[in-house]
DNA sequence: TTGACATATTCCTATATGGGAATATATTGT
DNA sequence: ACAATATATTCCCATATAGGAATATGTCAA
């Protein structure tokens, strides 16, 4: 079996770099693709690709203006992501905690 | 260009959700490869795979014990996950509280 | 040394890219 | 209808899987 597509889930959509940059910018406001292109620099066909997979799976939602398309953030999706990185958060801060202490020791035998 | 290896970062490492699995259930305890081979139901090359790849990007920490080797997660690469989600925290707030004052608003025009 | 146990690696294959180039579609103004 | 603008899609290709099967490597115990 080959590696899930980039639409199967958020994880896999945000796992490609530019993507999360798309994401950075229309975190900001909503924006047209032409905007969108401008500022990351990239091809238009590249950037209409991206967010392709981004509406796919539901992390930015378009809406036409004329001959524009704005694309904005749904947040909602992102938060799938925050919550499963915040079941480790209690093992990080413990060894932020630990780093800590032993730093404040290794000071205390100095002096 | 096909897409980004795995390997080059914690992004891409946990897309894949068995690996997700295994730390998960790395998080409880350090565990051996036998032991994660058990919980998971999954092949033993496939799991030794897996680690390879969450070994590469800094998310699991290994160490010998005779025959077995003891994994463990390392939470604090899963900090820079935890922190970009966050970036879109005060997003999603503000689109669940919107969500909450339109409810409310229709029930008090029921009333 | 030999056998058993624990883990890692290699080889193979179907599949899914992501970018570049070219082209198609949609909308507006004249 | 036509040109211009805005965006999407298609085609092509090099690359990276993830799983299955088979095998290799490493370690301990007798």
């Amino acid at each position: 079996m080959a590696r899930a597509a980039t639409t199967s889930d958020a994880f896999n959509a945000v796992a490609e770099p530019r993507r999360r940059d798309i994401l950075n910018y229309l975190a900001m406001q909503e924006r047209s693709v032409t905007e969108i292109v401008d500022a990351m620099k990239m091809e238009q066909p590249s950037v209409s690709k991206h967010l392709k997979v981004l509406k796919g799976v539901g992390l930015v939602e378009v809406r036409r203006e004329g001959r524009q398309m704005l694309y904005k953030v749904n947040a909602m999706a992102i938060r799938p992501l925050h919550e499963w990185t915040s079941t480790f958060e209690r093992l990080w801060k413990h060894q932020l905690l630990r780093i800590r202490e032993r730093a404040e020791a290794n000071d205390a035998q100095k002096q």
